[in-house]
RNA sequence: CGCGGGGUGGAGCAGGGGUAGCUCGUCGGGCUCAUAACCCGAAGGUCGUCGGUUCAAAUCCGGCUCCCGCAA
């Protein structure tokens, strides 16, 4: 089959990688390179450094909504006149003449259950809010949000401990096998695309530095799903003082506690009390300006006074 | 040149021109029914790297390199 892929992030990067061993990928389309991280250097996209190992033609237009890349890439992708174009956490909205323009229609791998989850952060949410289950699922793409029909999925267990880190790569593992599959099944018309129940829908929102800031004032089981859901990165943070720690991962412990929200109850061993008087101990975590390493160390190299609090 | 912190025994940190120090770990010994507890003792460092200033540099100055936080 022709194939177009857009994606971006790292999630994608298994998706293409699989797609190009076995079918026809003709295009990437992926965001334009940016200025990240320290001393502004530009940065390929992951999707596009994997583009380029594959020699694939790179595409990354500003828009595909609006301008003289919108018009562009159009032509673009009528010339190529794609069989399938396959998207995964590319970052734009497709407009509805590219949706029309494959055969097979725009499929979209989502790092979650559909209706469950939809939009930007999906493998966080999940972890974030507890659940014991997510997946993948390919879909049609229509003009919503993630609102397309369903047409695979594959369901992957979330262990207590797992991290979003963890689940990610599992996740892009299992969407590269299943798209696979789907265009398998398309290929054979086996497909029968199913309707989402919007009732049952509920969004994953962009997570923002902002929201990453941990609220002990939670019960210890939340605090604890949302360090392991952000971690490693955006990554769960709070202060000492007026420095930032990231926390990168913690346990729930048994300890109870009277004691303020956010107090060090332990200065050996990182332990925390949170909202409903039970605790939680970090076992890794990140000053500033250091490295990440484990709770304990920390202690070591960062005396904490008795009963000092976090936040 | 976006802003900033840092590279010191195995780990984490302190010191900021002239004996290299703390907490932990390791090894040996002691105490104990016992211990991740306690006591005594020991080993282990060319202080990231190159160069400069100085009678003397971990410490001051400059280059290089690696790590990290913020911001994007």
């Amino acid at each position: 089959m022709n194939i177009v892929f857009m994606g971006t992030p790292d999630f994608a990067v298994s998706a293409l990688s699989a797609l190009a061993k076995e079918h026809n990928v003709t295009a990437v389309f992926t965001q334009p390179d940016k200025p990240k991280n320290r001393g502004k250097k530009m940065q390929f996209p992951p999707v596009k450094e994997k583009a380029i190992e594959l020699d694939i033609p790179v595409y990354q237009p500003l828009s595909l909504r609006r301008g003289e890349d919108a018009v562009a890439s159009l032509e673009t992708l009528k010339s190529l006149s794609p069989d399938c174009i396959v998207v995964a956490a590319y970052g734009q909205i497709l407009p509805k003449e590219i949706l029309d323009l494959p055969r097979y229609g725009c499929i979209n791998i989502h790092a979650s259950l559909l209706p469950k989850y939809r939009g930007a952060a999906p493998i966080q949410w999940c972890i974030i809010d507890g659940e014991k289950q997510t997946g993948v699922t390919t879909m049609l793409m229509a003009e919503g949000l993630d609102t397309g029909d369903m047409l695979q999925t594959a369901v992957v267990d979330i262990t207590e401990t797992m991290t979003a880190g963890e689940l990610h790569d599992i996740l892009a593992q299992k969407g590269a096998e299943l798209i696979i599959s789907t265009l398998d099944a398309a290929e054979k018309g086996a497909l029968s695309p199913q309707k989402q129940d919007d009732s049952l829908s509920c969004y994953a929102s962009m997570i923002s530095k902002d929201m990453c800031k941990i609220d002990f004032s939670k019960p210890a089981a939340d605090v604890y799903n949302f360090i392991r859901g952000m971690s490693p990165s955006p990554c769960a943070y709070t202060f000492i003082a007026d420095k930032r720690l990231k926390v990168y991962m913690a346990q729930l412990c048994d300890k109870k506690s009277d004691n303020a929200c956010g107090m060090v109850t332990d200065t050996n061993d990182f332990i925390v009390v949170c909202g409903d008087n039970n605790c939680i101990r970090f076992t890794e975590v990140q000053g500033e300006g250091g490295k990440r390493m484990n709770a304990r160390d920390f202690l070591r190299g960062n005396k904490l006074a008795e009963g000092t609090i976090l936040g």
